[in-house]
DNA sequence: TGTACATCAGTGAACGCGCGTTCACTGATGTAC
DNA sequence: TGTACATCAGTGAACGCGCGTTCACTGATGTAC
């Protein structure tokens, strides 16, 4: 399955010539050097002039690349998403596909890793908003959701398989989940799934237990803690217990 | 119990003339017009000559109040944190103390409310960091720690009315506990109690899913969903099942 | 009650800085004949 | 293969803006005698 959408070239037809090339190297580039002034200093504080002198140019000759700020600020939410769902799906794949645990596991540890790596990209998509932005919804919203879909393979895996855990230790009971969830069931990310409304419902307290564990690590809502990984893999447990029943049940 | 530390003040003989009752309104003024400019445009565009230009002072003026920017931050800081703590202790109290599931549940409630009504003062204390600021540890800890010392205490309570829930289900096991709590139990905040490290790390995970459900809906990092309050209300549900065994069992 | 002095609040000008964005321009790269 | 033209990358100057912070100052408030 492809992870990044095709790439539109306006002109596939003839092999890029040097301007072509020296484009895309330039574009890469600017990225690149974007991402290490987000991690130094912050979203809020991305300057296009100081990108710009980094790479040696004359602050206006960003715009030839960039249309506005705004714009590369998308640009670098639409990267980070990719870059994650890339490293998420990776070590998903890597397991037999009949081992549930493992591969909820496998899941929640790639995003850790990933988060703890780079946490300024995972604080621009999972954190405070930026102010005075926006992010474009139709621009964000593939790349944002890529982790959601491998989660909901998961969790309709899970239920083929009987392994569900009882979802009334969680105190979700039907009614209220079908509150909860609404008309989402309706969106097409779930057409080829048989998931219910209470199944959704675990999923979103496991997927909630498991980002607040991301988000209070790379944050440090906790305070200090001794030793960070075995919170986390008791977090891990934790979540994947309340969509999984252990194997003994 | 006093949740905010008594008033220092230099000179509490005398009753204050009109200069010291003045100061006392500019400077809660100033915090006003800051929370509104953090509101509007985030902790990172905060600035001193706009605070200065709403109180209508002229921008060097407002040094007589603020040592520099970066104690303004602390101050709303340390305000936001106290302002939660109150909130959430109020709510709690007013809970009959052996009604153990509602005092779990208020304290949540409260916690929801507080961060729903003030996101950006939420986010100033649990959401990313200020880039180029670090808050001075000795100033936060205090009002930082003032919720999770009434979090403690309810354990304590759960423990002594023998309501824990069974750590096993969240595949919590001691010797790993043991590894997540580290010293941690030393604290002095912990001297009255008799917690052990299962659980507290009970207790983190119960946490850690009532922060993060609240973190994940104020910066929307579930995407657009339809209920707010019914995914809350299972989310609360579950966090207290991490800790607080049903009274049927 | 009145005077002399110390303290403090707020002013206005200035320093040096960085920002996003526009615009007319020079030269190099690519394309059509 | 060579020439004429179109496209594009990058330059340099400029616009108007806001920022944190310092400093010498005026005038009002408070205090000691």
């Amino acid at each position: 399955m492809e992870l990044h959408p095709p790439a539109t070239d306006t002109d596939a037809t003839r092999p890029p010539g040097k301007r072509a090339r020296n484009r895309l190297a330039v574009e890469a580039e600017i990225l690149r050097v974007a991402r290490e002034h987000l991690a130094s200093d912050g979203a809020a504080a991305l300057s296009l002039r100081a990108v710009a002198r980094d790479l040696g140019m004359v602050s206006s000759g960003i715009y030839r690349y960039v249309e506005s700020r705004d714009e590369l600020l998308t640009r670098l939410i639409v990267d980070s998403y990719w870059s994650l769902a890339t490293a998420v799906r990776a070590a998903h794949d890597a397991i037999p596909a009949d081992d549930l645990d493992a591969r909820w596991d496998a899941i929640g540890r790639a995003l850790r890793a990933w988060a703890l790596a780079r946490p300024h990209d995972f604080a621009l998509i999972y954190g405070s908003p930026v102010p005075d932005y926006e992010a474009p919804a139709e621009r964000t919203e593939e790349p944002g959701t890529a982790v959601i879909v491998l989660l909901v393979a998961l969790l309709d895996d899970v239920r083929r398989a009987a392994r569900l855990a009882d979802p009334d230790r969680l105190g979700i009971v039907a009614p209220r989940a079908e509150a909860v969830v609404g008309t989402l069931l309706d969106a097409p990310m779930f057409a080829s799934t048989r998931l219910d409304a209470v199944t959704l419902t675990q999923g979103l307290a496991a997927w909630t237990l498991l980002l607040g564990a991301v988000t209070s690590e790379v944050f440090a809502q906790l305070g200090p803690l001794p030793d960070g990984n075995a919170l986390f893999e008791c977090l891990l447990a934790a979540s994947r217990r309340c969509v999984i029943a252990p194997v003994g049940d």
